[in-house]
Parts: structure tokens; sequence; C-alpha cells
DNA sequence: GAGTGGTCTAGACCACGGA
DNA sequence: CCGTGGTCTAGACCACTCA
């Protein structure tokens, strides 16, 4: 059985930080391991013989710190850490493409983790503001918009939506759900748009509740935001990419010359 | 008066989403700026004709996304935020150096803040172990130890430590607390190492307490933590900069080509 | 249908901050 | 002192999951 402990009432935290303490600690010590299910609410409140907001409190507080997943109708769970992925800056490298993979599996396979991707959709509507600028396309143009869940070992790290010029993405594999082989860069360079550099746009902020569902994280673990921008050999802009990583899943890494 | 809107049953979010969305929405309006203070718990309740604890639970949400800051016996305010720095990969353009501004002054005077340094330390110490490797130095080598802490309009967001081997830093100004024009890199050229590359990896994670206190920021506000490490035209690794970043303060722009 | 977590009500007492 | 947020109680109904 775990061995929970009891609340004392002379300890200067209040109820719910030792029962948060007590939990956090069964599974810091390997006593509740990454997918095993805590004792529920109701359990937990006859132990320690407190209300159920006292339990749900300390409950939130490790969902806070991202140690635990509650899943509705079925019980709270001890998060599964996804293995770190280091994207390094030579990810999207031409040799990938040519070879049929795309970024992310590409990436997968040197991490050694097994990708996954789901909740895909692809639509074609008038381009946002920002996306337009940074795209170089008048006001109101239409885009390509695919978005995208991407998974290592089957936990959720990243949401990713992509927007492509209609006129570039019309008629060719980016508008369905699988991109074939080499994935949209890969159709893209065949619509004679060579890929010649990317940009990147890095910052870090604490999730939305809707990006919180979609990966399955805390209201306490940060997320990193990445706006990449690819551009062809004539500098013109061909995608923009918006992505949204868990941050403790990810370590970018950046080369550049001192000039 | 502020236009708190109300709650519609028919809409499917549940009331204290909806609270938190109205709020959200004025606080992103800029009809809350940031300092200001939210309607007090009471004022909700009694507007919004909820129990305390809906008015709670939209009022955590915000904290949770570090949008609001809960301060005891005083209220609930709109957490300010300093100017934000954009780091673009050619900050340390050797041009800057030979006009003598250190990389965080230059930066500075195209993002239109007033720069600051305070908290400089220098000591000289063996180099932990992590250090030790990136440096390609023998374990237990010593290095010297510069910390410091970066404000911008008087505000902190950023701490810094950077090690360099005790035998380029010998003897030169990287040891004092000023390190003259140029800054560190311009004195490891002048040792004969001209700087040839940069590495940086980057992540993102919640601030310890220390980094708390160092950063003056809340619990619920993430930081980016970026570790640098400069490499000679030799390939030599010459000095490793490991910054502890506040997130909203920051956005990192890096290119690099498709190769 | 039984068990789970999600949301909500209507109270209560406490600790902190400022007038 | 009064208004603020922090913590807690003891219930209620709902939506989801699984057998």
């Amino acid at each position: 059985m775990l061995d929970l402990g009891s609340i004392d009432r002379a300890d200067d935290r209040p109820p719910y930080r030792q029962i948060a303490a007590s939990l956090r600690r069964l599974i810091s010590t390997g006593r509740l391991p990454p997918g095993e299910k805590l004792p529920s609410e109701a359990e937990l409140i006859a132990h320690y013989g407190v209300a159920r907001m006292t339990v749900r409190q300390a409950l939130q507080e490790l969902r806070g710190e991202g140690l635990v997943v509650a899943e509705h109708g079925k019980g709270v769970f001890v998060r599964s850490t996804p293995p770190v992925r280091r994207l390094a800056s030579d990810r999207f490298a031409r040799a990938h493409r040519k070879q049929g993979k795309a970024a992310f599996l590409a990436e997968a396979e040197v991490s050694g983790h097994k990708p996954g991707v789901d909740q895909i959709s692809v639509t074609t509507e008038q381009a946002p503001a920002e996306i337009a600028e940074r795209l170089r396309l008048p006001e109101g143009a239409r885009v390509v918009m695919r978005s995208r869940r991407y998974l290592a070992n089957g936990t959720p790290v990243e949401t990713a939506v992509s927007y492509i010029p209609e006129s570039i993405a019309a008629g060719t594999a980016i508008v369905s759900t699988d991109t074939g082989p080499g994935g949209i860069y890969a159709r893209i360079e065949e619509q004679g748009h060579q890929l010649g550099r990317f940009t990147e746009q890095v910052t870090a902020r604490m999730p939305t509740p809707e990006e919180r569902r979609a990966l399955q994280i805390g209201a306490g673990v940060p997320v990193i935001t990445l706006t990449r921008t690819a551009f062809d050999l004539d500098d013109l802009p061909v995608e923009v990419c918006e992505t949204v990583k868990v941050s403790h899943a990810f370590v970018l890494e950046y080369d550049f010359p001192a000039r």
C-alpha cells in the first residue's frame, strides 16, 4: 500500500500543501511511477478526513507543476515525461527530404523516440494579418492552413500550424492530409521554390487553456512558441509555421557565425 | 467603468471560463493596463451573480497564465511587463565590438530601452563538470567566472554567468569588474582568439525561488535559459555563458540556411 | 450503473494590508 | 478597523469512462 502520511495540524503549511507534498514525494521517489493512477479524490478525502475542495486544491497544485494529468471519468495519473528532443538548426537539411523524411520524423530517428502525428486538419482561409505580412501577401489573400499535433512515444509534445500561399499549395499534396515523402517542404520545392533559408523567432510563455488541453499539460508548465518562416532562393517567403512546444520536451540548438 | 459583460448560460463554456475570458479581454485590449487593479472578488461575485469559488477559479486561470498577480490583502493586479527585447543572432557582430559596444548595450540601442548592469561579481574557480566539458578543459581546471544581472529601464530581465578559461583571461580586463570597450569578447580577441562561431542551446522552464528573487518575478512566470558557447577560428571553445531570461521580455531570432 | 473528475453553491474563519 | 485574498467545509448536479 501507499504511505500517504497524514495531516499535521501543527505544521505551518496548510493541509492542502501537506497533501500535495505527500503525493509529490511518492511521485519523485518512484513509489508512484509515470502512468500510475493516483488514489481517487474519494479515497484521499477518506484518508485525510478533509473536504473535497481541499483534496482538489492539492491535486491542482500537482497539475500546475505538470506532475500529474487528470483524465475525466478515469482518474488522475502520474504524467509520463516525454523524452527530450534536441532540435538542431540543420533539422531541415535537404538531405533528409531527399530521403523522404519530414523534419519531425528525421529528428525522431536521431532522438530515438517513437514519433506520431494526429489531429491533422487542412483548410483554405484568408490569411490572418500577421501571417499575410510575413508571407508578403496582400491583405485578405488566401492561404492553405495545415494544423497538426506531434507526439513522442504517444505523449503530445507540440502543436503546429503551417500557412502556405494558395498560389503555391493549390493542386499539390499540401492540401491533402498526407503530404507524401519529405513532407510539405519537398512539395514546395517541387513547385519550383527551392528553399534558401529559414528564420525562427522563439519565446516562452504560459499556455492558454486550449493549449493545456491539446498538449495535456498542467497550468504550471510553460510552452515554447517558435515561429518559422521559410524562404526560397529568391528570398520569397513560402511558408510560415507557428508551433507551440511543451518546454521540458525540447532543447533548441542554434549555430551561427561570429561574422 | 469596465465592461465586464455577463454570463451566458447558453454558452457551452462554463461560467468561470466566461469570466476569465472577459477579464482576459480587458487586459489584452489595454482597458486594464499593466499595474492596474482588477475588480475585487466581492465585486465580481456581485456583478456576475455567482459563488466565490467560481470567481476564484476564473482568477486562478489568469494567474496560471501569468497575466495577473494576486497580492494578499491588497487585490489582484495586471502584471507589468518589461519592454520586449528582440535578440537577433547577429548581435555579436564584430562591427559592434569594433565600435566599443558590448552585445547587451548594442542591442539596447536598437530596442530603444535604457540598459543597465548590476550585481557584477568576478571570481576564479574550478570549472563545474559540465562547463569543463563544454570548454574541453580537463576536470578541475580553473576558469574565470563572471556573474552579472541585466536591467531594461530599471527592471531586471536577465542574469548571466560567463566562464572563460583562466589561460585566456588571466592578466586581462576580463578579471576586472569593467571589461572595457567591446566587453569580454573584445578582450578575448585581443588575446589572439578571433571569434569564429557561436552555438546556443535554448529551453524554457519555471524559475527557481532564487531566480524569482533575482529577476523580481512571481511564480507563474517562466524563464528562458540560453547557454552560449563561443568558439575561435580554430574551433576552440573560449567562453561559455549561461543566461536566465524573463521569458516575456525576450524574443530570440535566428536565421539559418536551408543547406 | 458505478466510479471518476468537472463545476457550482453558500456559507465560514483566517491572515494580510492600509487608513 | 475594514476590505482584501487564502483556506476550508459540506453538500449538489453534471459529463465522462468503462464494465
